[in-house]
DNA sequence: AACAAAAATGAAATAGTTTCACTTTCATGA
DNA sequence: TCATGAAAGTGAAACTATTTCATTTTTGTT
């Protein structure tokens, strides 16, 4: 019973959370895990990139180290993550959806007659500052840009907090219920991508101020004109 | 005479292209090189460089491949670039350099009591064009913010075409000699870069004129907050 | 043609990612 | 209860890239 060739797993899952965002090449869906244990050591995993991302910045993220730090080998990384691109870009997916959720409840909380204006501006403000509590989100945010380049093609815009917010936000203050331009969204959510990501790095208050007011502006103009 | 030290060279200089663009940690200025042979060397490695990006993306640009192309030793790269970060930069500031250049002739031109508005929309002309015609330029342009991220400290934020540009641009346009604030040149800074890298990438016709209003109305609401 | 400085070389050290043959753990039903 | 197979986990070794440095070659000067 010493020879048991490994059933030839397919490839690696891309768990749940971003199932939706994932607009890799063309991998089919993964079954989910079905152990409790492997739910464990995923999160466990992504918490270690996190935490490493965090502290030293994505260089730091080595498969070798998130394993360590994960408490798991080098190999287990590799049965959750087709590579170190794919971990990483798991890891923000993870970020953006913690975002998501808090930007979908402000959404709602929204009073009836609000202006348009005034609902970007709220919505703004919840953004940023679940981004802010989320220690690794602008490192991740970095990381994924340079794995995913901004595209044209902005058919699939849909990955970002942008662009998954922005459809609720539509749905509720779009003049009719047209969809908006895609080009218009994709630009939309890559300029709101670059701004926060500036305003993140920012420490200084005065500055964080001034640059809250600019990217105000400049969403505000995006919107319109969507 | 078999056995002879080489000097000590107290590492390798960053030629005079981003002297002024440089803003590594506390590197001091290195000689330039002496025999033209030297610079031949570092401007076919540049050209290689130039080369893979242009063909193959940043990706391709490895230590070994940049040398072969160039007909030298990997050895002799590390004479002329600290790293390979410091060569992609280089590289970077290379084509930025050629872009000015075309944007500064662009700006000598304008006629004499042109708007500010007008000025800054043949600027933005001349810089996307400019910019088309170097094939390699959106590829070191991610490549170098993935390298350089994108700082709060606006500091020392005077490279990149924009940067480059806006010194000129204000002491001909400004209202009164005041410098602009360096919170919002900075912004206007990476806002201007993402927005020409997704308009780089962009090829339907259709698509780039949307997009290229899109830009302009961002740069002038950027350029009008200064 | 002798010399020193500048430039170039490339094999080896280093550092990271990825694979894979194998072991261990788990849940199930005979 | 224990036998079984699927799921999960392991880690040494193969790869792939970057970087160093002891040494050689080229160049300009005297």
């Amino acid at each position: 019973m010493t020879k048991l060739i490994q059933a030839p797993v397919e490839k690696p899952f891309r768990g749940g959370a971003d199932a939706a965002a994932g607009l890799a090449e063309s991998e089919p869906a993964r079954p989910l895990p079905v152990q409790d244990r492997a739910l464990r050591t995923r999160a466990a995993l992504l918490a270690a990139v996190e935490m490493l991302v965090a502290g030293e910045g994505a260089a730091a993220v080595t498969t070798t180290r998130v394993a360590d730090a994960a408490g798991v080998s080098v190999g287990t990384l590799y049965r959750y993550f087709a590579d170190r691109d794919d971990l990483l870009l798991a890891a923000y997916d993870a970020t953006v959806e913690r975002i998501v959720a808090v930007c979908a409840k402000e959404l709602e909380a929204l009073p009836g007659g609000i202006a348009v204006d005034d609902a970007a501006r709220r919505l703004l403000a919840a953004y940023l500052e679940a981004a802010e509590a989320i220690p690794s989100h602008a490192g991740l945010l970095k990381a994924m840009r340079a794995i995913r380049p901004v595209e044209a093609d902005h058919s699939d815009e849909r990955s970002g907090v942008i662009g998954e917010i922005l459809a609720p936000f539509l749905a509720r203050f779009a003049a009719s219920g047209t969809a908006a331009d895609p080009l218009r969204l994709n630009l939309l959510n890559v300029l709101m991508g670059t701004l926060v990501d500036l305003y993140l790095v920012t420490r200084n208050p005065e500055d964080r101020a001034a640059l809250r007011e600019e990217i105000e502006a400049h969403m505000l103009l995006a919107v319109a004109r969507l």
